[in-house]
DNA sequence: TCGTACGGAGTGAGTGCTCACTCCGTCAAT
DNA sequence: ATTGACGGAGTGAGCACTCACTCCGTACGA
């Protein structure tokens, strides 16, 4: 068992526990769920902190969504690209809404700054390159768009997140309503790529 | 002062607090900003969890936006009239948004239910007020529309909180921008009543 | 091949501290 | 003089974190 692999271990146990709870759960109840001593937790992180910061940077960590929006094909055409992305932003911003939302209070962020913490801001800096990402997969249809690939994409994730505050399913859109309200009101030649 | 206003007051000076700290909040950084002594809080409220709640409550409480909704003239144009709500709504956000995502966690939320907490899902309830009062906004051009007004009005709220989740200003859409995007992709006959 | 000394990993049992909550003396209003 | 609101000074509980120990895999001398 290395290190590595005990922290990782701690913290794939912490994450279900930290979205429910925030930064109220407790070490003990921690490594219950790890089926570890509580002390050991404090073998792997200097303290509680440290724990939680390792739960943010791996919530926040974009690199699973980035590589699935990396591998749709550009060549098929923007509504396709657009559907495949939600799918995929939808399930991210899920798994990291919950975390870091949960987070964000609870006292956590404490001014001491004990050197590798996620900067501040790591949030926004993983939606950032998120939709770096939607804007490159835009990119190619510039032309026929009215507003900026850039802008676009900030518009298209906050229409994702509509799932994520409203718990009636019955008058939620779907995704494809999404891109579609999206698309026909930025292509330039209205309402031909229905 | 009668026990409401105190409480009143109380809450007034919990909300900034408990929006910046959630619930890692403490009885007397509470009663310090409310300039009381600790146990005063205690006589008007049963417990903390109580003063939370309250605050809760406070702060998803739609009054205010729904009487901004209800001023705006259903006369006016469609653009116009989504504009305006736009403003009012994202303020409404803002409020609840910080309180209410700060509180989610922090181990508030316990099963005990001492009768007149905020009911589960009040945020959800209260999000849906405001989402039937956009609808009737939007109502009376439903026979211009592709889609039903109810959904459109979740997609509007949702394009809404594109705010609160990116720092960066600059590729930032504006609020003429989204109800750009969201009517042309809207309205029956395209692009007429940019 | 065995016996044994070593050390790193693990933890149960504290330890001190912070916080929600209470007690009781004080004091203002009637 | 009596009542009741108020708040300073506790108090007990629960928490993060530490200590002192055990366990076990390994290295090495005979």
């Amino acid at each position: 068992m290395t290190p590595e692999h005990r922290r990782a271990m701690i913290v794939a146990a912490a994450l279900p526990l930290v979205a429910e709870y925030g930064a109220a759960i407790t070490t003990s109840q921690i490594a219950r769920a790890a089926g570890i001593g509580e002390a050991t937790i404090f073998r792997a992180f200097k303290d509680k902190d440290e724990v939680l910061d390792a739960c943010v940077t791996e919530a926040v960590n974009p690199d699973h969504v980035l590589r699935e929006l990396a591998s749709i094909p550009l060549d098929q055409p923007l509504p396709v690209r657009l559907s495949d992305a939600a799918e995929a932003i939808r399930a991210h911003l899920e798994r990291m809404g919950t975390v870091v939302g949960s987070l964000h209070a609870s006292g956590h962020r404490r001014d001491r700054s004990p050197a590798d913490r996620p900067p501040p801001g790591s949030r926004e800096q993983s939606m950032r390159v998120v939709r770096e990402a939607v804007t490159d997969l835009i990119e190619p249809d510039r032309a026929a768009l009215r507003l900026e690939p850039e802008k676009l994409a900030s518009i298209f994730l906050g229409m994702l997140f509509t799932r994520l505050h409203f718990a009636s399913a019955d008058t939620e859109p779907t995704s494809e309503d999404l891109v579609d309200v999206l698309l026909h009101g930025s292509l330039d030649d209205s309402r031909s790529a229905t």
